[in-house]
Parts: C-alpha cells; structure tokens; sequence
DNA sequence: AAAAGAGCCAACCGCCAGAAG
DNA sequence: CCTTCTGGCGGTTGGCTCTTT
C-alpha cells in the first residue's frame, strides 16, 4: 500500500539552504510563479525536495514577510488567537500579515509560553494556573512560581516584561491596534485602513523599523493590491545579485543581496 | 579565554484533506 | 466510488548562537 513519498529522497539535498539554492528558487519564482511544488526542483535546478523548496519560500523568501520579532501587539493578538483557535497556527498566522506560522509557532513555544506560565496563566487552556498543594505530588517548578490562588489581573507580577498579559485572553480584537486581515491577503482589500497616505509610509519605515532596508518589509507594509511582479524591474541576472525591484512609488530601487535582504542599490 | 549550558529557530517529518484521474 | 497525488498543517528536532560560569 503506503503511498509515494512526496519526494525521492535519494541525492537529495538536505538541510540549511545556502544563498545559492535561495538564488536559485527566488529567481524560478518570480519568473514563473509558484507552480507544482513537486516538480519545481528539477525546473529550477534544485537537488531539494519540493516540500522544502515550499516550506523555504513561504517560510523564508517570500517577499511580503516581516522579519525580527514579534511587535507587543502582534504578540497579543497571538495570544487572543490562541485562545479562541488552539494550536491552529496557521490560521492565527493569517491574522498576522506578515508572519508565518512556524515564526508564530516558535514564538509561542520560546516566548509566549514562558510570559504566561510566569504569569500564572495555563497556555494552553490560558486559564489562572491552580497549584492543587497536594503533599505528594511534584509540581514543576513555574507552576510553583505561579499566582497561588488570585486570578491574574493584578500585573503587579510582571516586573520584567514590557507589557502585562493578564489582560490578554481577554482583549477584544477590534481594540487590537493591529492589522487583521483575512488569510489570503492577496487581493485584500480597501477596507485596511491602515493604508494611509501612501506618500509617508516610507518615511515612517525608515524610522522605526531595523530592517528598513528590506524590500519584503517594505512590501509587507504596503499590502493593499501590491503584486511582487509589479516591482521587477530586472530579474536576469540573479548570479550576480541584480534582481531590481522598485517600490511602489517608483520612489527607490533596492538590490538583492542575499535571501532576504535588498538594499540600497 | 574556554567550556558548558540554555535558548532559539530553520528545517524535517508524518499525517490529513481535498483534488484529480 | 476508489486510489493516488499534492499541498498544507502541526509537532518535533538538530545545530547554531548566545549567555553564564
């Protein structure tokens, strides 16, 4: 019986992806679009698996994705998902534009869990942990550290974090100041009224934002309706780093330099 | 300065659902 | 209707990096 394996393993690379092979499915991408997964690899000249190539591009190369860590409201918003849709990463991913949900998965397993069993809240049921002081049981140790019987509201506790998660299972969304969106945000829409006045966006990127030098970001900031095709102005020669891309208003070019990262030509 | 330990994250794996034949 | 294939998902892990001793 069994079925096929999505791939044949045999000769296969395995692996961290070098820039080479990222080269490789960036430029295969961008010319031809996303097709068959499975047989991408031989197209584009990848001795990888198709789920790889898959999991690299959307995980890591795609250029709408937002880089670095989770802002204070994204990790809230990710807190109320969680509560309302478990461990349903992938649909909390596509309220967070941007974010994939192995970079949301991640970061509830390495940070979040942490924030809120330090708070004294049960992360998966994101209920007041109750320590039941039963003599002969051994509790682990953050749950002893837990709020032994008041309900989590005071935030007297978090004297280290930058922003209280008592309060989260129980925010609103609609009071979330971030952008929630559907999951297929390609074609989305009007109704992001964060779209402001397009001509101070950049500005306002380069401010704040570390990765501002990052086409991906800027491209996941201007989400309305922007397509990744109408940005190329060169893709030929990808060996030598000269995928040329524009922003959306023509204002700036930016060089591919490495798998994620455009600069400043 | 070196070693050990802890933390983090990219990537892999197996399973599942839906589409196609 | 059944079988096969593909894409997608969530759980897990290996190894790199950072921190502490």
């Amino acid at each position: 019986m069994g079925r096929q394996p999505c791939c044949d393993k045999v000769g296969l690379k395995r692996g961290p992806w070098t820039a080479e092979e990222d080269k490789k499915l960036i430029n295969f991408i961008l010319t031809n679009g996303q097709c068959c997964w499975r047989s991408l690899p031989k197209l584009a000249g990848l001795l990888r698996c198709g789920k790889s190539c898959r999991l690299r591009w959307i995980n890591y190369l795609r250029p709408d994705l937002k880089r670095g860590l989770l802002s204070e409201s994204e990790e809230k918003l990710v807190i109320d998902l969680h509560a309302q849709l478990g461990n349903r990463w992938s649909k909390i991913a596509s309220q967070l534009p941007g974010r994939t949900d192995n970079e949301i998965k991640n970061h509830w397993n390495t940070h979040i869990k942490k924030k809120l069993k330090k708070m004294g809240i049960d992360p998966v049921t994101h209920q007041p942990i109750i320590t039941t002081t039963t003599p002969s049981s051994d509790p682990p140790k953050e749950q002893e550290q837990a709020l032994p019987s008041s309900p989590p509201t005071t935030g007297k506790e978090d004297n280290e974090e930058s922003f209280c998660i008592d309060e989260v299972p129980f925010i609103d969304p609609s009071e979330i100041p971030v952008q929630v969106q559907p999951a297929c945000s390609s074609s989305a829409s009007s109704s992001s009224p964060s779209s402001s006045s397009s001509g101070s966006i950049l500005q306002d990127l380069r401010l704040d934002w570390p990765v501002t030098e990052n086409l991906a970001g800027v491209m996941s900031f201007l989400e309305d309706d922007f397509k990744w095709e109408d940005f190329l102005i060169n893709v030929d020669d990808i060996d030598s780093n000269l995928i040329v891309a524009a922003d959306p208003l023509g204002q700036e070019a930016y060089q591919y330099h490495d798998w994620a990262h455009w600069t400043l030509p």
